[in-house]
DNA sequence: CTGAAAGCGCTTACAG
DNA sequence: CTGAAAGCGCTTACAG
């Protein structure tokens, strides 16, 4: 739409036709284009009466800044890239909108895009966002590898979740899944079960490996020797879990409690349970990892080990906000910690297993 | 960055620094930058020759366009907003990947913002989405009035779900949530059940009356009086199905089936169910609505209503592609269906309720 | 403190 | 068929 020249002074009347632009409002109050420009970013002092006069024409006008035009001109499209993996993740979900509403305070916008745990997707989401013009990016685990990772910071500021990671211009959030397994394991054989099988995540993820590490870290430290037999392959979605049990109980290795690497397997491990008529807790204590808020209401509701997905996304946004000011975020994440529910109770001696 | 006037030809080298611009793929192939942006939008027939020069430049640069520009410059983002009311609904979060992954397919982003039930909030996403030029809008379902609907559609086409409105460049997808209940109620009632109780969704929400008008309407066609003392008011979330399920069987009005307006209600109806010790399906039958993933792998798994909700996204998105080529969409979303799984079965003559 | 001007990277009438 | 130019709505050196 070229040839439009404001030769004759657009109609600077609220309800014009087509949003109002800053020319207008720098019209409306008698100053140059520069000066309006300068009073939104607070990029120079202007006098007290130009100032008074723009904000004025800005609320009468109700003009709010494109940010398109913004991000071509000056860098900045408060906007910032967020890579989940899959945008309907009940566990990330709710991380995506600690991200949206500290992002908000703060007046940016989050971008969702989905990886799909393929680093060439991911690497394809970023490029996107870049050529979308984010003032930075977020990561949420994924598959990317580090070195890329710190490739991307060099041009953009990035955070990025469940990694330990230190570079310029990137900051790392890390929950301690080692911890949070170690403590669910000795939850169990506090409760005094002896055989504890355990379903682990898929291998190529790092929360998984580590989780895995903190079970038999609990285990050892409850003096209770490690049974390969004793752990299952799952996949972190239910039917996994479910599989996952039905083979466990399929060897007849016996065992009395029953601690899955994440709530979602946790639950097809229960629905496993019932279909053999074994009673949770009674025959089986189950545990969970991430407390879904589902989790809360399964049948019996899932003792688990809280996750703080609703922070991971606030502080990591907190954190993209710090890194776009140029300052240096110095967040941490809350510690992992037990939420037992009724899904674990100590084994019954007389337990259908034992 | 202003002053870097193209006088000196840029690097055109590949990994030249700063992205490559469309500047430079016309000096690199030879043309004019009108003709690459002709090629690129297939605006204009332009000789085979230069055609030619130009896709093998783009090629060799790896160019990609930056959207921003073309967005301030033509109008066109390639990117659609979608307002959907909290970024981590287990039933929505389904239908975001659909519109994700159909608009991907033609080239397009989502944008998604959050309006969380609340028509200002709402409004103010779509201030926000205009304002970063997007192309189209697809709202999901949401609070705003049909009204101001039709007005945003006056400039710009729109996508909204859970509504029967026919507007000039609006399109709505509507699932029969009337016949769905109806369904669910008729399933209940030919297994057997004569006192089927409901818990009602949020009656702000059209699907909750819709939902309320099926179950009585189903009711009816079995001959089953309307019983008011038998449907509490839930609020869609499990918390309130549990509660409300509390608040019947305080009632000690007696029910053999327990229908919710959604599973999130079912599932806490079920807990509730377990606390007094009445058991699913024996001693209740219970059904959901919406067929959530989750719901296949609850204790006892729920028999509920399939709510095609990856559809909802994927059509809404292609009936958006549709009106942004200036076709006229033609979508209808699949009729509901029962699912039956194993939270009901007919009642049992000695039941603890009946 | 403030304005005029150039520029961001595209698109699209306008003229050949 | 194709180029030069103006324009999209801002920002930011450059000069007062």
């Amino acid at each position: 739409m070229p040839r439009r020249r404001t030769a004759s002074p657009p109609v600077s009347a609220p309800s014009g036709d087509g949003p109002v632009t800053l020319q207008m409002v720098a019209q409306a109050a008698g100053v140059s284009a520069s000066t309006v420009s300068r009073i939104l970013n607070g990029t120079a002092v202007v006098s007290q009466g130009k100032k008074q006069a723009v904000d004025e024409a800005i609320a009468l006008l109700g003009f709010v800044p494109n940010p398109v035009a913004r991000g071509l001109a000056g860098g900045r499209t408060l906007s910032v890239g967020v890579v989940t993996q899959s945008i309907d993740s009940p566990f990330y979900g709710v991380a995506l909108r600690g991200i949206e509403d500290e992002l908000d305070r703060a007046g940016y916008s989050p971008l969702f895009v989905s990886g799909h745990w393929n680093a060439s997707e991911e690497a394809r989401c970023i490029d996107m966002l870049r050529s979308r013009r984010v003032d930075g990016i977020i990561v949420l685990t994924g598959r990317l590898s580090d070195a890329a990772l710190k490739h991307t910071a060099r041009s953009l500021p990035v955070v990025a979740t469940g990694r330990k990671l230190r570079a310029p211009n990137l900051y790392s959030l890390d929950f301690d899944n080692f911890e949070g397994a170690r403590l669910a394991t000795e939850h169990l054989a506090s409760l005094g079960h002896q055989r504890i099988a355990f379903i682990a995540g898929n291998s190529e993820h790092p929360d998984a490996n580590e989780r895995l590490r903190g079970y038999r870290a609990g285990l050892e430290a409850a003096c209770i020797p490690f049974d390969p037999e004793l752990v299952g392959a799952g996949l972190f979605h239910e039917e996994s879990g479910m599989l996952a049990t039905e083979r466990l109980l399929d060897t007849r290795r016996r065992f009395t409690a029953l601690f899955a690497a994440n709530d979602q397997m946790a639950l097809g491990a229960c629905l496993a349970l019932q279909r053999r008529s074994l009673r949770v807790p009674q025959d089986v204590s189950v545990m969970g990892f991430d407390d879904l808020s589902i989790s809360r209401y399964s049948v019996p509701p899932l003792s688990t080990i809280h996750h703080p997905a609703y922070e991971l996304g606030q502080y990591a946004a907190a954190a993209m906000l710090c890194l776009l000011r140029g300052e240096k975020p110095a967040l941490r994440l809350p510690e992992p910690r037990v939420v037992a529910r009724e899904s674990t109770a100590p084994p019954v001696a007389a337990s259908a297993r034992s």
